[in-house]
DNA sequence: ACGATTACTGTAAACGGTTACAGTCTCTCC
DNA sequence: GGAGAGACTGTAACCGTTTACAGTAATCGT
């Protein structure tokens, strides 16, 4: 079958510990006899079994990541973050999503416990006790925009309640009275925090905030056009919708143009997330700012740090900063491309 | 440290190979045993070592990717697909990407072999030779999007070509004389067979390829937006643009509204890929629609194949094809949200 | 009544690496 | 000249599973 260790020693007329050594330069080896075996190994096309070392070192090298539905650009972005963070730490992805339903998240645990040195998971919609019951408490974690926080784990999360509240405040501080929101999935921990960013700038701009304003949404651009044409309906529309990420921003501003609603001079719109197309597209969209690729990166830096440190550090509870990026959707100013 | 089999075992009154029977239900076992077996396990909370099971029975249960740089929309489908047929077929999915150049698939390719029992190489610019040359004979792998055929792998790749040439006909046919086309980077065989399709398109519509209409891009919407800027400046400015993917087409469509240039009626747009996004552009964009998630999920689904016959089936050469979507932005026809 | 099957269980040998430990040889320093 | 250190190498135990093989007891068919 394939080469082994104890073959290429044989005909490199040395022993396993030597080969072993001279692959791992974990310890002295002569020049010759390290020359030699080099090649050997090379002409043999040896390579090493990587079961066998991750059981005899007791480390896999590899670190787990678990996500929900794949969805539009933001996750692309997510993973390479990940991805870039961990080669440069010199651990291999294991990937896997499309988890929505506690059942799905639990079975994806458990079969990836065992087989990664540590994990990053993603799950806007699940409890965390969850995940801690199904998992080993050696095992090093990082939680990604959870919905609380919690001493068993590192967590790491956006700060969607400031920057939902700063875009709303952006636009009542240019006049709008009548602002809508079109909601993110329930329950999902993103999209409740930037309801409640909404609702808190509405109080602080003196406006009751109005639920028949609050349409449903589930961060697609499908439900992003369906909420406006609710919205359209409504006896006083509003003149202002914030979107809860930009895919429905994209949705919301296709349903308005079909309508004949023109943005920004009718209708004003503003996303989050913004996502590279943003910038883009017509009218240029309004959006709340989050490094999305420095999201995944930051969470598999920590997860790199728990694991070296076998899980026995403080935990670390991170709040990445949103910053409003204003360009031509929302009305309130001339054309940039930011 | 960690609760090993022989624990459960001893827990149990068993021995080591009526635990393991039952926990992966490979023999017959009393069913009383059976069910102390499981709740003993249970309580000691045991998680079977991976590393071991994958010694011992010579496969990871792990299927490799490799990917170019992630880069929007496109991937994320990509991904999704791959993921869930490898989740349907019961494997896990280590995943590798951002790599650009030779040396960077050299390395990854090396990292991956000897702890995955498949991979799917997706590397429209490096030749084939490249990756044989790096890679046991014995390994299954799926080529997606390579630049030629081989006989070594499977292979799968989209209808550049049919696509292309489908939608540079049906805006010669509607009376386009000046076609430009914003190119894909080079050297990338998706790329440069969608340049083929535009190129012959012309052809049979009786129109000489004329090099100034076909300007750089790189399949980014940056670069769509800085070729189209060119494009308006020259003496004889084209009257329809066909963009190598969706991300420069967007590009392009925001470099046309900056100009003053409306879309469709002084300049048509038409995009390739049609990704999610696109018919919630404005105007929506007519593009070729490809199966994104189907690509992932069809190479994944043969590289199972060809892993569980052990590599020694038939090689399989697929290709995808392509299908018009005409929206609005090639302005051949009124507005519906296809 | 007895051989053949069947159901169940245990022992121990793989799987292919890493590494503690011990051993040999050479060199340095008094 | 001998002790001690350092460089190099080999032997063999160990990592935690799976599974071939063998063994026992019960059941079945004739």
């Amino acid at each position: 079958m394939r080469v082994t260790i104890r073959e290429v020693a044989r005909a490199a007329g040395v022993s396993v510990a030597t080969v072993s050594r001279v692959l791992n330069e974990s310890g002295p080896v002569a020049g010759e006899t390290r020359d030699r075996i080099r090649r050997v190994a090379g002409e043999m096309r040896y390579i090493p079994n990587d079961a066998a070392r991750s059981l005899s070192m007791r480390r896999t090298g590899t670190l787990g990541v678990l996500l929900p539905d794949l969805y539009g650009e933001f996750f692309s972005e997510v993973i390479r973050g990940l991805d870039q963070a961990a080669q440069r730490a010199r651990f291999h992805l294991l990937l896997s999503s499309s988890h929505n339903n506690r059942h799905d998240i639990e079975a994806a645990l458990q079969a990836m416990r065992g087989r990664v040195d540590g994990l990053v998971v993603m799950s806007p919609h699940i409890d965390v006790a969850v995940l801690a019951a199904n998992l080993p408490e050696s095992l090093p974690a990082v939680m990604l925009n959870t919905p609380q926080s919690t001493s068993e784990f590192d967590t790491l999360s956006v700060d969607n309640f400031g920057g939902a509240r700063a875009m709303v405040g952006h636009l009542a501080g240019h006049g709008h009275q009548r602002i809508a929101m079109v909601r993110g999935p329930q329950p999902n921990h993103d999209a409740e925090e930037r309801l409640r960013g909404y609702r808190t700038a509405l109080v602080d701009a003196g406006i009751t905030p109005d639920a028949a304003l609050e349409a449903e949404g589930d961060f697609t651009e499908e439900s992003g056009y369906r909420a406006v044409r609710r919205l359209l309906e409504l006896r006083r529309p509003p003149t202002a919708i914030f979107a809860a990420n930009d895919s429905t921003a994209i949705g919301a501003m296709s349903a308005l143009r079909e309508a004949g609603v023109s943005v920004p001079s009718a209708m004003a719109v503003a996303g989050f997330d913004d996502i590279p197309i943003s910038r883009y597209l017509t009218p240029a969209l309004s959006s709340v700012r989050v490094s999305i690729n420095d999201l995944g990166a930051r969470a598999m830096e920590q997860l790199v740090r728990a694991v070296e440190e076998q899980n026995r550090h403080e935990r670390v509870h991170q709040t990445l900063p949103t910053t409003l990026v204003i360009r031509d959707s929302c009305g309130v100013h001339g054309g940039d491309r930011g």
